[in-house]
DNA sequence: GTTTGACCTTGATCTGGATCAAGCGAGCCC
DNA sequence: GGGCTCGCTTGATCCAGATCAAGGTCAAAC
């Protein structure tokens, strides 16, 4: 499926904000000495909600381990997760300092955060960092749009099967090199967090579950764990053409 | 019917990309010659495609005027509508010569067009642009996510209303100042792509459209005018809060 | 080892919006 | 003028997923 992951020496941004998609090879010591001096790690524990939507956040952050989510709320409770933040993710929004969406770690979580207003300036002092942000950010547009395109159109069974596929898709990136066609992998979401992402009632995300388990589809080991027998399978049952898309 | 706009100088990038939603005036001369020189313009009719997902697309451009449409379809013909280009915003991708939508033209439409690659050697060379760029796309982000909300968890009606509100807006911000509390304009959308952009039925959309008019919320003047006798009214319907969000 | 509480599953019923099916009005071509 | 097509409306029916309502499971707390 994805390739077997660029190594890269220490030396290239080890903690530079764009560092875990791509490798940035082109940080100079003296932009990673600037990095260097206005970062900090920050952890929090499963549950923990990082900010509320309105509140000031005087930071960006690189996710380093863990998930976070974000998401809105209407004044009558519904709730609508429209981000997921994996590690490698970027959080926050230069020029801005107030956040727009509920932020919470819904695993426990690591980040590694830099301050905003010197953030700020970086940006526009090396121009490549501020043109990989925009990647990122057009990357977590086209994100937005499949999401939609799932929101929107697709059946209950569709969305679990979508949400199933990008979760072991991101999971197998990052922890091993996706063997011929079966995947593991821990749900990071609890029932209701899912039908947050997916716009459905955590009832349906359990019945489609078990309509999955039953058709052979997954297996469960436990209440999070996910065995996908078939990849191929999984695949099928999203909805989304067999040719994986548009790729740069 | 325009406009109360700002007047700027002829100097300050008067075809530049970042032109229309604030004016750029930070451009240097040189390099407005060199957006001259890669620029150009075209035009397309109402219903016309002007491009297919997957095709190569060798310009990004800004709309002058008139609606584009960006929409994904499934292979049983589902579709999703993912992002609607209204004069001032932004089309195309640096770095990636296919596009990932169709590009639709919903009405007679004007693109000032620049050829792609000259247009990113000029991201790199002048970094206020592609900084523009990025908050352009953080712009839309912002926007895909309420269409995420507005998709996965509010009801037909008030997506209707949701829709107006925004055409509503943008309309107004077009072409009068905002005056007390009635607006008037024209949908520039048929009901069929309306459902696509709201993840309904086109007999779903009419259907609350007659709602919304017989409760008194809005007039219809033929098929396509729309009269909102009173904004606070249909803003009510719309799900959200009262305080219109986060700004900068 | 019992209680508690967070998560999850399952069942019964309801309903908003989809689907299927006419029909209408206005512009356009012959 | 007549027929056509396109965009839209309206009606009747259906069904996927919401809602309401129990239970079950498991780990941590007492």
């Amino acid at each position: 499926m994805s390739q077997r992951q660029i190594t890269f020496p220490q030396r290239e941004c080890a903690d530079c904000p764009i560092r875990h998609r791509a490798v940035c090879a082109r940080c100079e010591s003296d932009e990673l000495e600037q990095l260097e001096a206005i970062k900090y790690y920050r952890n929090y524990e499963a549950g923990q909600t990082i900010v509320w939507a309105g509140d000031k956040m005087d930071f960006v952050a690189s996710v380093v381990h863990g998930v976070a989510t974000l998401s809105q709320t209407m004044e009558d409770g519904r709730r609508q997760m429209v981000g997921l933040l994996l590690p490698s993710d970027f959080l926050g929004r230069p020029n801005r300092d107030r956040v727009a969406y509920d932020v919470t770690a819904t695993t426990d979580l690591q980040l590694c955060c830099f301050r905003r207003l010197p953030f700020q300036e970086l940006l526009g002092s090396t121009p490549h960092v501020s043109q990989r942000l925009l990647e990122m950010t057009l990357d977590e547009l086209d994100a937005a749009r499949e999401w939609m395109l799932l929101l929107g159109r697709k059946t209950a069974r569709e969305k679990i099967a979508s949400f199933l596929s990008i979760i072991a898709r991101r999971d197998a990136a990052q922890s091993q090199p996706a063997k011929g066609h079966g995947v593991a992998f821990d749900l990071p979401l609890t029932r209701e967090a899912m039908a947050d992402y997916l716009g459905l009632t955590l009832e349906t995300v359990s019945r489609q579950m078990t309509a999955l388990k039953n058709d052979g589809v997954i297996k469960l080991d436990g209440k999070r764990r996910i065995i996908v027998p078939d990849f191929a399978a999984l695949m099928d049952e999203t909805g989304d053409d067999a040719d994986g898309g548009v790729l740069s």
